[in-house]
DNA sequence: ATGATCTTGACCTGATTAGTCGTGAATCAG
DNA sequence: CTGATTCACGACTAATCAGGTCAAGATCAT
């Protein structure tokens, strides 16, 4: 469940479209612009998110990404796990119905999964576009990773 | 944050001394046996338990491993973080004094890391050693990853 | 047609994981 | 003292993954 550039871009690139998508699709290249992320990198994100029905792509000159639904109705459990996978941080928490393996401290690790995933499901897309935007208004600075 | 068999391994390994380790100490080779670990990789483990102070080693005939403090003040945040280093999902939360990096969506990280943390501190080695005694009983199967 | 853009897959590098192996050092029994 | 037993430690390896880069091709507005 350790959280890489992968989700954390990804987030990101989500939360741009949702602060800029308003009038028309954003280029690729804004994007990695004002997230600082590598442009080329950023290519397999969006595919990724694409294929996983978040955004919608146009091609062609005035072509771009723009967000396939509203951002109050993704949350961030589904964009983490569509890029991230599994978030269980034992292999034995993953749902796949044959359970199978049982590991050591399971019940522990049971408790605090069910916890993430509920918190992580109760934060959607808007929240942290508008999160964003106040951060910005202060003039705070925002390296990731 | 993700637990490797590192972590599985080596607090397989503890509650083995814990349930096993009441007259003498009890040696590597037993510890493999039982929990079904590589011997050559338990050596490692269980020298990183030593070295944090989890442990007491004794060579030659007759020697073997035992816990250095009771079952009760030892919980399994303390283990895993000796094991696996910082449990974080996300670099950002580690706590070394310069925080300075901040990274998209670290508020809802932070709850749920410092949530995890406390459900980790709660539970001691004394309670999984019981549990694990419960599940023998019950002839139940365990194995691991 | 053409040029901007997306799409795909191949490829690269360095770090980490999960081990194995061999040698050496302590300890104890006889 | 000698040898058996057990831990101690470092070197090595094979596989996987993270985080990217690159190039060729498909598409579409104009």
């Amino acid at each position: 469940m350790r959280i890489g550039t992968k989700g954390d871009y990804g987030v990101r690139a989500l939360i741009d479209l949702a602060m800029y998508g308003g009038d028309g699709p954003v280029q690729r290249a804004e994007i990695a612009r004002r997230q600082h992320v590598p442009e080329a990198y950023l290519d397999h994100l969006l595919a990724q998110l694409r294929r996983a029905g978040f955004i919608r792509s146009m091609r062609g000159p005035s072509g771009g990404h723009e967000l396939a639904r509203p951002a109050e109705e993704v949350n961030l459990l589904q964009v983490l796990e569509a890029l991230e996978g599994s978030l269980a941080p034992l292999p034995c928490l993953e749902d796949h119905e044959g359970e199978g393996t049982v590991c050591a401290q399971q019940w522990v690790w049971r408790e605090i999964y069910d916890d993430m995933r509920e918190r992580l499901q109760a934060v959607t897309l808007h929240d942290l576009a508008e999160r964003e935007r106040d951060r910005l208004q202060r003039g705070a600075v925002s390296y990731s990773i």
